[in-house]
DNA sequence: CGTGCTTGAGACGTTTACGTCTCACCCGGG
DNA sequence: CCCGGGTGAGACGTAAACGTCTCAAGCACG
C-alpha cells in the first residue's frame, strides 16, 4: 500500500517534460495517487523538482559507471553507455529538457556527466575512431537530443519500445547515409 | 516605437524554452517591454503560445518549400532543409519541446511538417541513398532533437553559432565514426 | 509646435494553485 | 480480532500570478 517513491518520480518525470506547467493535482493523478500523498512524500513543488533531478543524476552516473567509459573501443563504451540509459531515458529526457534547473548557477553534478561524456568522445577522437571535425561539447549535447527524442518517440508510440538502442547507437555512430562497407 | 512582435515572440520562445514555467512578466522583461504592453498585443498566456506555434508552424512550412524537398537528391534536400531551419531553430526548439500544445488531440500542421519531413526520408531510402534499417519516424524524431540540441547547444555557447548547418548535417548523415571513404 | 498613438509603471480585484489540515477508510501485522 | 500506519477526499486560508485599468511620459507625424 505505501507508495512506490521511484514510481511517483518516473511518472512526474513523464508528465512534466511534456507539460512543464503541470499541477501538482495532475502529477498526482498522473502517478495514481491523492495530492495529499503527493505532498507527504514530497514537501512541494520545488522538492519534488529537486527529487527529480537527484534521482536523474544518481541513476546517469551509475549508468556511466555501469558502461565502463574508458574500456575497450570507445565505440563500444558508446554501444554500452546507450544500453545502460535506456531504464532511465524518461528522467533523463526530463533533465535535458528542464534547463530551469539551473538558471542560477551551472550544476555540478550535471557539468560532471557533462565530462564523463565528452571524455568518452575525445577518447575515440584520439584513437581514431571518431571523426574530428565535431567537437566533444557538440556530440555531448547530440547525444542528449538524441536520447530525449528516442524516449519520446517510444512514448508516444512512434517507435518501437526495443528498438531503442539500435535505434541510437547505430543513428549516431553511422549517421542516415547508407554506407558502403558492411 | 512601435513593439516588434516577431521580436517578443522569438524571445518568449528562447525563454519559455528553458523555463517553461516562467511568468508573463518575465517574459516580458526578457522581451525588453512592459507587462502590460505584452498583455496589449497577446491576450493572455494562453494566446502568446498560440501565437507561438503559429508563427512557428509558419516559419517551419516556409523552410520546408524553401528548401525543395523533392529535387535532387535526398541528401542534398535534406542540407536545404537544415540550412533553412537555422534562422528559426529557437522557435522550433520551442515546439519540439512544448508537446503540451497537442495534449488533446494531434496538432494538425504538426503533422502535415512530420509527413513532408517524413517523406524525404521515405524518398532516400527508396533511392537507396539512406540505410534502410532505420524508419522515416525515427529519423524524422532524430533530425528534431538534433536541430533542438543544436540550438541549445549555440545559446548557451558550448558551440560556435556558424556551425550550426555543419553540426547538423553531417552528423545526421554520416554520424560519429570516422569513415574511409572520403 | 501641438496632437495623437503607444508605451512603462504601477495599482487593483480576481483567479488559480499551493500547502496544510482534518477525517473517514482500508489494508496489513500482531 | 483489533489496532495502527498510510492513504484518499476534500475543506480551508494563503500566496502568487493573472488580467484589467489608469495615468503620466515619450516619440512620431502633421
Amino acid at each position: 500500500m505505501t507508495v512506490d517513491r521511484d514510481r511517483v518520480l518516473r511518472s512526474a518525470a513523464a508528465l512534466l517534460t511534456r507539460k512543464a506547467t503541470a499541477t501538482m493535482d495532475e502529477v498526482a493523478k498522473a502517478a495514481g495517487i491523492g495530492r495529499a500523498t503527493l505532498h507527504r512524500h514530497f514537501a512541494g513543488r520545488d522538492a519534488l523538482i529537486k527529487a527529480l533531478e537527484e534521482l536523474g543524476l544518481r541513476e546517469l552516473d551509475a549508468a556511466l559507471d555501469a558502461a565502463r567509459l574508458d574500456e575497450d573501443t570507445a565505440t563500444e563504451a558508446l554501444r554500452r553507455l546507450i544500453a545502460e540509459s535506456e531504464s532511465a531515458a524518461g528522467l533523463f529526457a526530463f533533465l535535458i529538457t528542464e534547463n530551469q534547473l539551473f538558471e542560477d548557477q551551472q550544476n555540478e553534478g550535471w557539468d560532471r556527466v557533462d565530462a564523463r561524456i565528452a571524455a568518452l568522445f575525445r577518447r575515440g577522437q584520439e584513437s581514431g575512431e571518431f571523426r574530428i571535425d565535431l567537437g566533444p561539447a557538440w556530440l555531448t549535447d547530440a547525444l542528449y537530443g538524441l536520447v530525449t527524442s528516442a524516449a519520446w518517440s517510444i512514448q508516444d508510440g512512434r517507435t518501437a519500445g526495443n528498438d531503442y538502442q539500435h535505434m541510437i547507437v547505430e543513428l549516431l555512430l553511422g549517421g542516415v547515409r547508407r554506407s558502403v562497407e558492411k
